[in-house]
DNA sequence: CTTGCCCGACCGACTGTTCGGTCATATTTT
DNA sequence: AAAATATGACCGAACAGTCGGTCGGGCAAG
């Protein structure tokens, strides 16, 4: 089924204007036509484009996602050290996420409210996580390639993984209350030297 | 603020109301007339106690923040070495956060909230997060008595305070997507473990 | 009687979505 | 080539539902 796309760019064009519209007044807030208008477009043909407001918000969890599950993948699969490779790892999602600093602002909200889907028992709210279960399995078999080579000792590798999955977001968090671009380079080169260190051997 | 006049048991029912209903419903969409309701009043009387549908919000915050400061201020004057009460710390304020399962959610909503007003230069937003500068500062008070005693590697303090305040909420908001307690255990102790091995000498 | 907490029907502002109609372009007909 | 016709992207006024907040009257206590 190739659902014929009028006019791509336009779309992207609506997912780019609801990026910042949402980033800035928030998912509620966040009006439709402040969106057209963003975007150059009349308020009704936003609907030629996406059925619904919440399905922009699913095309934008879907773009976001994407952008960080290639980075990644890309990263797995070229030719370095496991140590390297994790150490790597995080410093560019903390960074790229740091970047889409008004990604990571719907981001947020977008989680909150799956968790609160999740926690109502519906569970096909589960695949606005699925971009971060891959990420994390792609850390697990980073650590276990590390162990096998003795660069890391020996661990429960899920909770390892799910460590260096907060750490990424926390780090981010901190940073956005903190709006310190120096003082973040400087945190983010100590935490994850501490962070390696504590995978040693 | 307002002195606390008429029932206090009442102001203290709407917030908690508030609490169940915004976490359920998230804080645009949960309705004044659910809170009231779930609180056993009249929705007209939870204007005699709150001005508006905001300052509901912000006495949330200042009750959980609350909560939380004086957790972590009551711990840090117990006499523990700065290792073990830095480990405690971590793993205290890990349950702590992850027991309020529900002020977790709306927390992160508040969070965002602030940090697009804080983007849009609205610096008085910032007295929302000020409970968190006062946590920071205790890790880092903790960090430098545990160099003093050559308990810990020399660092930069606030790179390692960040990533223990980023180590706590993400560790948290990994396990709100995925709701398993015995997981949790497995993956904060292996956590820990591996943070406080980072800042051995 | 007076005071003041309590209430829920009501109001008005707001906004997601719809829909009938316009217009530029492509295609067919003359 | 020009006119006629068909297509569907585009638009924004209008609709319909939703809620935060108000208000005027109840009602209990003193």
């Amino acid at each position: 089924m190739t659902p014929l796309q009028k006019d791509p760019a336009k779309a992207d064009a609506i997912i780019r204007a609801a990026i910042h519209i949402f980033a800035r007044d928030g998912l509620e807030k966040g009006k439709i036509a402040d969106i057209a208008k963003d975007a150059g477009i009349g308020k009704g043909t936003v609907y030629e484009y996406f059925k619904s407001k919440d399905e922009i918000f699913h095309a934008i969890v879907d773009t976001i996602m994407g952008d960080m599950v290639d980075a990644s993948e890309k990263l797995y699969s070229m030719d370095l050290s496991p140590y390297d490779k994790l150490r790597t790892f995080m410093r560019m999602n903390t960074e790229i996420i740091f970047e889409m600093e008004e990604a990571m602002l719907i981001m947020t909200e977008v989680w909150a409210q799956g968790a609160r889907a999740i926690r109502r028992g519906e569970h096909d709210a589960t695949d606005l996580f699925s971009g971060y279960e891959k990420m994390k399995q792609l850390i697990v078999n980073i650590l276990k390639a590390g162990v096998m080579a003795h660069e890391f000792r020996e661990m429960n590798y899920d909770g390892v993984a799910t460590l260096a999955l907060a750490f990424i977001d926390g780090f981010v968090w901190q940073f956005m209350l903190n709006n310190d671009r120096a003082a973040f380079d400087r945190a983010l080169m100590e935490g994850i030297q501490s962070f390696m260190k504590g995978l040693e051997p």
